[in-house]
DNA sequence: CGGTATCCGCCGGGATACTG
DNA sequence: CAGTATCCCGGCGGATACCG
């Protein structure tokens, strides 16, 4: 079990947890907020990649693979000739949804309000 | 006015222009989260400075600079000796905060569980 | 106190070629 | 189809020094 820490001492098992930071951890990653809201349904590799115009194959793969690590996403590999591989959001995942939901309201309104003062 | 786009014709001005990538953008920048998070009240310059261990100056300004071009926060500079400089969050902004407190809510759940399953 | 100005290192992202 | 394996590059973030 954890001393306790004397007076003044930072603790070093609490330096950085803020919720929010670790939230933003998550999602930091050029491609991680799209490809999340584009697995509200089941996507296949090449689906997604369709979906994201301009991303090769390497990027998505990085992208895909480090949301995996971070349980945000499950990939389920069909044995099959040709290869077919499903993502699929965990329930981490899922609860993550209605933010982006809600990023997706506040940007639309932002954009809009942004028209009139550029 | 826009011209019509014919068919199979990519329309130009709506590349791009996802609601839900439009709020990453605005939010993309290391500190740029945990700072709109620390505004919820006033802070003057020194005092985020004090709120976000590690960043520099520099860092500071630019990450504050990038939100005031996006609209997402308000500066007031008073003219006195020694210089005092107050951050405070615009409409934009303060509309955003809700949205800070879910993913807030979602790293605490979040961390939870990893901590069951690292 | 609240900034600029400058330099620098790193690594995240992109392009391309190859593979099971 | 769904990846790996490399190489490469720009730009973001960090450090430091100076300024009004």
């Amino acid at each position: 079990m954890a001393r306790t820490s004397f007076e003044g001492e930072i603790p070093e098992e609490q330096i950085e947890v803020c919720p929010v930071t670790e939230a933003q951890n998550v999602i930091a990653g050029k491609w991680k907020i799209i490809i999340l809201w584009h697995l509200k349904q089941t996507r296949r590799f090449g689906e997604l990649q369709r979906l994201l115009p301009g991303i090769s194959k390497g990027i998505l793969t990085n992208q895909l693979r480090e949301l995996e690590k971070d349980q945000m996403l499950h990939r389920k590999v069909y044995q099959e000739v040709p290869p077919k591989v499903e993502y699929s959001l965990t329930h981490a995942g899922r609860s993550f949804i209605p933010i982006l939901e809600s990023m997706g309201e506040w940007g639309k309104l932002y954009t809009t309000s942004k028209k009139d003062t550029p």
